[in-house]
RNA sequence: GGCGACGUGGCCAAGUGGUAAGGCGAGGGUCUGCAAAACCCUUAUUCGCCGGUUCGAAUCCGGCCGUCGCCUCCA
């Protein structure tokens, strides 16, 4: 097997990735809070841990996924009492919108979606384990986690928080700590909010005691990679680690990684800029989600990617090049055997294809593979060179790489009302073959005018030596 | 203030000590009735700036300039 390297945030470097088990992997992968539609700066993030959970699949891994989906935390329960609806009823169809923007981008299904008002359970045997250890104090109906007995704090973050903030004993909300830096694992329930019954009152989970309890469940007191974008390594990861690792006395989870946020239009996503956009309203500005799902896989996962209009233009822009392979390739014919130039580049493909994986998920190496690929199909379809099964070789290479991809055949982006308006087949070749008719009794007038009907019906044409080719666009 | 990331052609973007991938865009050519498509060629002697290490640096070290992120619940 061929070794992967990943960029560990735990440690800052570029490690070589040996999962516990061999021949598997199992990945955490922090989730939407439901109180609202995702934003594409979300879908980044999940879109790069499908790349990531395809990766490693093509690398010959088997995977393990759990995304969570926290519907219990101070937004969701706000944003339902303002509605007056009760929680469930409030966070469902923004788990509703949350799967429907996955299937749009083909994002691929994790194993488990586990949501945390589902497992309080596990969350207070968790919590009672802390206190058992000494890990964790109650106060007034609260729990929160002493961050004072755990002697390494900090090591996922970097942060030092006993310069900053040691001693000040600041009253947070209306809850009293110990120490500033202590963080929640159980909310005291106020007057009017969902809670749950547990050893100290009503109440419910905080945050981070949700996803380390849920990933524990799941995968296993320690497990191999823990996904997320770059705003969570601090607190919530750094408070995972904490709280879990004091817990069980082991290594929480082996790998980081953690994604860089998508920008817009050179800034910063915010509500005040108005740059906020969720997937349906860029659907509904006529932008193909295969695009947007190319442009966020196109670029590497820690570094900011900026989302411009031009930007996904671009991104469809390349896609069409290979599309346009595809078509081209179609129609060749055959003459002779396999060509050694196609058996040469498929081979190729997939070596650099997974090496550039292997190497910390190089999505943009992989890509500039497959276009490697369409140049050189490319050259041997311009030569006649399309031997006996080329066609369905380089179609079943582009299959193969496209497992990790999700984005290279047209075929599965096609919208179900495409073929259902517009002309029929029959139709487009009668009005082709009026139009060659045109053409050879030199009426170009008329042969003009049925290309550019047809181009308004969004068929195009290509004409070759070996006549005309067409295809919708 | 603390911690961290980044600055590569018109735009996007790879590169982890050996002499600048790939995509978009642009220009020229071939082909074509004209287009379109494709193919070929061109588009960074240079990688923010200044020093240093080295036979050799975009890649390592130091300084400076600039952009950005995190610093208690935002992917």
């Amino acid at each position: 097997m061929r070794e992967i390297r990943f960029y560990n945030t735990l440690g800052r470097t570029l490690e070589t990735f040996v999962p516990l088990q061999a021949g598997a992997v199992q990945v955490y992968t922090c989730g939407p809070t439901v109180y609202g539609h995702a934003h594409i700066g979300n879908l980044r993030t999940f879109v790069f841990e499908d790349f990531l959970r395809r990766s490693l699949s093509y690398l010959g891994l088997e995977v393990t996924q759990v995304m969570n989906l926290t519907d219990v935390d101070d937004k969701t329960i706000q944003r339902s009492n303002e509605a007056g609806l009760s929680l469930d009823d409030y966070t469902a169809p923004f788990i509703q919108s949350f799967f429907e923007d996955l299937e749009t981008l083909h994002v691929e299904r994790a194993e488990h979606y586990p949501r945390a008002t589902e497992h309080i359970p596990e969350m207070i045997a968790m919590i009672e384990t802390l206190l058992e250890k000494g890990f964790a104090y109650v106060s007034d109906g609260s729990v929160f986690f002493r961050i004072a007995a755990d002697d390494d704090y900090g090591r996922l973050s970097g942060i030092d928080l006993s310069q900053q903030m040691r001693g000040e004993r600041v009253a947070s909300d209306e809850y009293e700590k110990e120490d500033a830096r202590d963080f929640v694992l159980w909310k005291a329930a106020k007057e009017g909010e969902p809670s749950w019954d547990s050893p100290w009152g009503l109440g419910r989970p905080g945050w981070h005691m949700e996803c380390s309890a849920m990933s524990m469940k799941y995968l296993g007191e320690s497990f191999d990679i823990h996904c997320g974008g770059v705003d969570n390594i601090f607190p919530h990861h750094e408070n995972e680690v904490a709280q879990s690792e004091s817990a069980t006395g082991k290594p929480f989870v082996k790998t980081w990684i953690h994604s860089e946020h998508l920008m817009v239009d050179g800034a910063k996503m915010s509500k005040s800029l108005g740059n906020q956009y969720t997937l349906k309203e860029l659907l509904e500005r006529g932008i193909e989600p295969r695009a947007i799902r190319y442009l966020f896989v196109s670029a590497h996962y820690r570094q900011k990617l900026n989302f411009t209009f031009d930007s996904v233009a671009a991104a469809a822009n390349a896609l069409e090049r290979v599309d346009k392979m595809r078509f081209r390739l179609a129609s060749a014919s055959e003459n002779g055997g396999p060509s050694a130039t196609i058996t040469a580049a498929i081979e190729r493909l997939g070596q650099d294809v997974a090496n550039a994986l292997a190497n910390d998920l190089n999505a943009s190496e992989a890509l500039a593979a497959v276009f490697q690929l369409v140049r050189d199909v490319n050259k041997v379809i311009e030569q006649g060179a399309v031997g006996q099964g080329d066609r369905e070789r380089v179609i079943a290479a582009l299959a193969d790489v496209d497992r990790v991809f999700g984005v290279l055949d047209p075929g599965d982006w096609q919208q179900d009302d495409d073929a259902a308006d517009g002309l029929s087949d029959e139709a487009i070749e009668g009005l082709l073959a009026d139009r060659q008719a045109a053409r050879k009794s030199r009426d170009f007038a008329e042969s003009d005018r049925i290309r550019d009907e047809l181009q308004g019906q969004g068929i195009l044409i290509e004409d070759t030596p070996q006549g005309p080719r067409w295809r919708r666009g």
